[in-house]
DNA sequence: ATGATTAGTAAGCAG
DNA sequence: CTGCTTACTAATCAT
């Protein structure tokens, strides 16, 4: 501030009330259109005039400045909240990622498992099928399969004991 | 700005030369310390001392609004530095997720077509497994694992074993 | 006293 | 000219 040309406060310098309208209040100046603010403008000196339209720019850039305040916080805080829902995705994501891995690890195993025990019945190497594995029956899959539950295929299992 | 005392920028404000030297320049004046400052307060006058502290002020207040400034850019580009990883970092999260999703679904199926076939080699129903599958071999299950066409695994066709 | 922050001011740029 | 942004200043607050 420069403790001068600010009538905003207490100071009222008022100029020749005897000719017009006084003085305008800052509030009025500032809204007032170009229009509008010429009524106000007429029989004044040219001197007067620059001054009055200087406090008037002046009075804007007073708006200005604060609605440019008020735009950076607010794109502050967008920009923390942006951040925060993010944290919050990853988060999430990871803890899907998490329980996919877990379920890959059970299934996998389950798998193999099961493919262990088909080529157990394979007559691959040379000898068949019921001779390779005459004392496995379908107890022993059905068994490897109930073990570990799956959340993804919570299917039925129906028949379990031979 | 007072349009005065604002050497700093453009504006010539040339000093008096006829009264006095320019006792300290703005960065000497603002750098100096107290103790260091007051011999070169000696000999003047009280008005001129609370003069030139209040200009070391100034000075003073001048960097720490620039330092302000820097700060509010400093923390705004780290913020969007943040947010850009963490876009980052929920891309690649999403697409490890997608990928496990779809070997969850593969592996899945294949799951459940050595179980179906399993099933059908148990003697629940009342048939013995030799009678009830007569014609299958283990060269089908191979075959299921290889080539699952259940409703869960439209695509994926690529067999794991030989 | 020092440093940081805020609102107001003018300069300067862009439309 | 209008609106926005920046640097600076003074005021205010906290240490």
């Amino acid at each position: 501030m420069t403790s001068d040309s600010r009538a905003s406060k207490a100071l009222k310098v008022k100029k020749e009330c005897g000719e017009n309208v006084p003085v305008l209040t800052d509030s009025e100046l500032m809204s007032l259109s170009v229009r509008e603010l010429n009524l106000h403008l007429r029989g004044l000196s040219r001197e007067e005039v620059q001054k009055l339209k200087q406090r008037r720019r002046t009075l804007k850039n007073r708006g200005y400045a604060a609605s440019c305040r008020v735009k950076r916080v607010s794109q502050r805080e967008a920009l923390e909240q942006q951040k925060k829902e993010l944290q919050r995705e990853v988060e999430r994501l990871g803890a899907e990622n998490a329980g996919m891995r877990r379920e890959l690890e059970g299934l996998g195993a389950r798998l193999a498992a099961l493919q262990r025990f088909a080529r157990s019945l394979e007559p691959g190497v040379g000898v068949g099928l019921l001779a390779t594995a005459p004392r496995l029956n379908t107890a022993s899959v059905i068994t490897i399969v109930k073990s570990p539950q799956s959340t993804l295929a919570p299917r039925e299992q129906g028949g379990s004991d031979g």
